[in-house]
DNA sequence: CTTAATACGACACTTTTTGTCATATTAAAA
DNA sequence: TTTTAATATGACAAAAAGTGTCGTATTAAG
């Protein structure tokens, strides 16, 4: 028992130096050179990746990353993991994909067989369901590292006026509707532009850093707040009413009556009328809008384009 | 070192009694009585939660769950299960949510301070963007065990028609743009049918239960086959191309000629038809649908109603 | 060719672990 | 009520594991 606990406690001391001697170590614990040898073996045995040179200047380094000491997790505790790691599921491209799946067979491995079929079991069960996308993010990592390090990056853009050339800082990335985006600050313009993941190429890390000035996480939550506030008045049958429970920035504004038909009046934002008004399109007769004007004719503007455009081509195709 | 092993195995063995004597251990092990307790006596202090019980019939018990022998993580591995918990860091509601944070605690206890701040910037860089929904979904972790044992449960649904009453076979549990969805089989009427989770009430799991037919994983994968294959056929503007390529549904069959503008050629859902009608008519002008004419028509038919419900009211408020 | 490191075997010494025996206590079964 | 089978604990000697001190090899830098 006492031995494993100095061995624990050497471990902890090699990770800090990283590259030691015998001697060093054994001054250290009050030890002699010959022990720590054999503390040593005992330790690599263990699973510690040790690397040793012969000769003057030699020594013992850690090869790799840090090992933690031994933790003693419960079976429940193990179960969580596996089910947090079905939330990832779904993504083509993962930082950290490998490291993941070398931690979870390490606990595979030691689950009871009846746990082990729950396990297995379980991924059948749940799904955090996200669009499965074909597109290569390569250099997710490499825009995760940057951000965490403040530094800029530039890279080769495919934007609506074709490939550009961009200095930026990233903030972060964020995954939404299985596809990958990075908020970056660009110097140039003086604003946070939005890039998706998958149409960066040609990343190179620059060696400017600066001090983080914003992180993603800020970003996020002050984003919305960049909005023209619009007055939003709706009335909606039953089913309109279940519908606008069902979308996020609906779902704690729309008032129910007795008679099950609902109302919506609040504040929203003017810079989302266009996606409103396809979001309302697709209500049909189950909303009707009173307010905003401005949504109204987008919807009519809009359906009177759309009618015009495919009357006219089907009446070319009758000529 | 030969204890330590020795100690590990024991937990194991006493993993899988969950009751047992120190006689019993003794012989399994070729140790005295003695010895075993001593050992059980080192066990309780490193964590294991033990109960024992004198007199004849008596004997120990383990408490709570199971304990994994001690694992080595390196600090990536930890690193990456804090990336993955961070898949679930936006929905509301969460099975396990206890056991996560337990283990994120233990491993972070043993980070290193560097990485304690790594892993604590971490969440500030990273998001794995959902819609902030506030609905309550309490039956979460019930209708995954259900679903797991195989077992019918009955519930009060808020459908369309009001509160009914559903007495059915979960699949499974899948999360989808921040709601919880749960496909379940109905012996009624002998199908498979999906509720959202936050809207099932009062629920009570029946005794009733039946070797599992369908998991969830095999129902989404074969949900999509159910379909009525229908030509689609669309030309698209550069930008058309663009927002296309946004979409999974559509992101592998769009074909980009030099000029930029582009053309979809494929089959796909005919039940979809309705979703496809309100994506195309946000495109506007940027797609040009040529087939199915179905589809045109429910666009221009969808228009044309859209025009007459806004005209008409405009005209009673004039007059 | 000296020095400072790893590597490892041998052996005596020290510490820890283990088994045996003794004794107490408890609760079910005879 | 007595027996029996379990836990609980202490003491002590025997066994095993761990440790320190040699000695010897090997390696590579100075």
């Amino acid at each position: 028992m006492a031995k494993s606990r100095r061995l624990v406690d050497m471990l902890m001391f090699i990770n800090t130096k990283r590259t030691f001697t015998a001697k060093e170590l054994a001054e250290e614990f009050g030890l002699s050179v010959r022990t720590v040898q054999r503390y040593l073996l005992d330790l690599s045995e263990l699973g510690l990746p040790l690397y040793s040179e012969k000769g003057r200047s030699g020594g013992y380094r850690v090869l790799k990353n840090r090992i933690l000491p031994p933790i003693l997790f419960t079976e429940e505790e193990a179960i969580s993991i596996f089910f947090a790691y079905q939330a990832l599921q779904y993504y083509h491209d993962l930082p950290f994909d490998a490291e993941i799946h070398a931690a979870l067979q390490k606990f595979y491995v030691y689950l009871s067989e009846e746990t082990k079929k729950k396990v297995d079991k379980m991924s059948a069960h749940i799904a955090f369901w996200n669009p499965k996308r074909n597109l290569d993010t390569p250099y997710l990592k490499e825009l995760l590292e940057a951000s965490l390090a403040g530094k800029y990056i530039e890279f080769l853009y495919d934007s609506k006026a074709g490939q550009t050339r961009k200095e930026v800082k990233p903030l972060g990335i964020y995954a939404h509707n299985g596809l990958w985006y990075c908020p970056a600050y660009s110097y140039d313009k003086q604003k946070v532009l939005l890039f998706r993941a998958d149409r960066i190429h040609s990343l190179k890390v620059l060696e400017k850093d600066e001090n983080m000035s914003l992180t993603l996480k800020e970003w996020l939550e002050t984003e919305p707040v960049n909005s023209q506030p619009i007055s939003l008045k709706v009335t909606l049958t039953h089913e309109g009413v279940r519908q606008c429970k069902g979308v996020p920035w609906l779902e704690n504004h729309v008032k129910v009556a007795r008679d099950g038909n609902g109302y919506i009046d609040t504040i929203t934002d003017g810079n989302e009328l266009n996606y409103m008004a396809s979001f309302f399109y697709t209500l049909g007769a189950h909303a009707f809008i009173e307010e905003p004007q401005e949504l109204i004719e987008k919807i009519c503007c809009h359906a009177e384009e759309t009618l015009r455009r495919y009357k006219n081509e089907v009446g070319t195709k009758d000529e």
